[in-house]
DNA sequence: AACTCGAACAACCGCCTAACT
DNA sequence: GAGTTAGGCGGTTGTTCGAGT
């Protein structure tokens, strides 16, 4: 992009882990500025890192918003589900996560998902027991189908999938995240994501509800992959799905809270955040959602 | 107590694409 | 159109920490 106003001069660039001060200089000038170009941010922030490794920072760590802590059944079958039919599309899986970043789910998948197909596939009889689930000559359709016997039989415990054994690293782990160490399972679902992603939680009956989206449109529908006969029902268009949030909804009360933030930090800011990073607070504030 | 091993996850690297000069 | 650069993505490596010996 040739961004002039990015040019930095030669910098001794630290890396490996970010202390706790540069998480602090990065995110007080994130909130304050947001980013317009990622290359300026360390200089502006006074930060000894790349651009790069600031934005990484803060869309894998930084970023309001973010869900951290355990994975729920409900995302572990998506992450499962999305892997057998996009492959290694971390990015285009985390979309369908609410607060997931496309790292932690591929961290997730590495970590555990990827030995639980493999165990699973193993444990079958008539499966191919030998196949790598990243194997490129995988049948897909074979994936899928252990997809839905893991989802049943559950036969390998999630790292800290319950708090009967948390360590207390796991522990500090979940104090860091967004939510405090709640309840994992019952997490509320961010309200920005719900806008986009397709899968949001039915206020009445706790299920989940699913929306065609712009990115699944063009090609298979998202349910097509989903586990059948669960409890996900198909709304009839995002347009329906946000129609529940309109004017005088949730939808309308973020609009109204977040115009005078917007006019106040500016339209940089504005874009930089998500509705859903900003629905924390709102969130936490005035019990908007649940 | 010291060492080894493995799990979990944070961060980096390299490649690709798009936008800009 | 070619060259350059920022940003995004996926693969890989590095670090930390707990468990086992």
């Amino acid at each position: 992009m040739g961004c002039r106003t990015c040019e930095t001069p030669k910098v001794n660039y630290r890396k490996g882990l970010w202390s706790p001060e540069e998480d602090q200089k990065l995110r007080d000038y994130m909130l304050k500025h947001g980013h317009s170009c990622w290359s300026a941010v360390p200089v502006k922030a006074g930060l000894q890192r790349k651009g790069k490794s600031c934005r990484l920072r803060w869309i894998n760590y930084l970023r309001p918003g973010l869900k951290r802590g355990f994975f729920s059944q409900e995302e572990e079958e998506t992450i499962m589900n999305l892997q057998a039919k996009l492959g290694n599309k971390w990015s285009r899986i985390a979309m369908h996560l609410p607060g997931r970043t496309d790292n932690e789910v591929k961290n997730y998948w590495n970590s555990y998902l990827k030995k639980k197909v493999i165990n699973a596939q193993g444990s079958d009889p008539h499966g191919s027991a030998t196949k790598s689930p990243d194997s490129t000559n995988q049948s897909q359709v074979t994936h899928a189908e252990t997809i839905y016997k893991i989802s049943s039989s559950e036969s390998i415990e999630p790292p800290g999938s319950s708090t009967r054994d948390l360590s207390p690293s796991m522990m500090h782990r979940m104090e860091f995240g967004s939510f405090k160490g709640a309840s994992h399972q019952h997490f509320p679902k961010v309200f920005a994501d719900w806008l986009s992603v397709d899968q949001v939680i039915d206020q009445s009956s706790g299920s989940f509800v699913h929306a065609n989206t712009p990115w699944n449109s063009n090609n298979s529908n998202i349910d097509e992959v989903l586990k059948p006969g669960s409890s996900q029902v198909v709304a009839d268009s995002k347009s329906d799905l946000l129609s529940g949030y309109g004017d005088s909804g949730i939808y309308g009360e973020l609009q109204a809270q977040l115009e005078p933030a917007s006019q106040t930090l500016g339209d940089e800011f504005f874009d930089l955040l998500s509705l859903g990073e900003i629905s924390v607070s709102l969130d936490t504030n005035h019990d908007v959602l649940f």
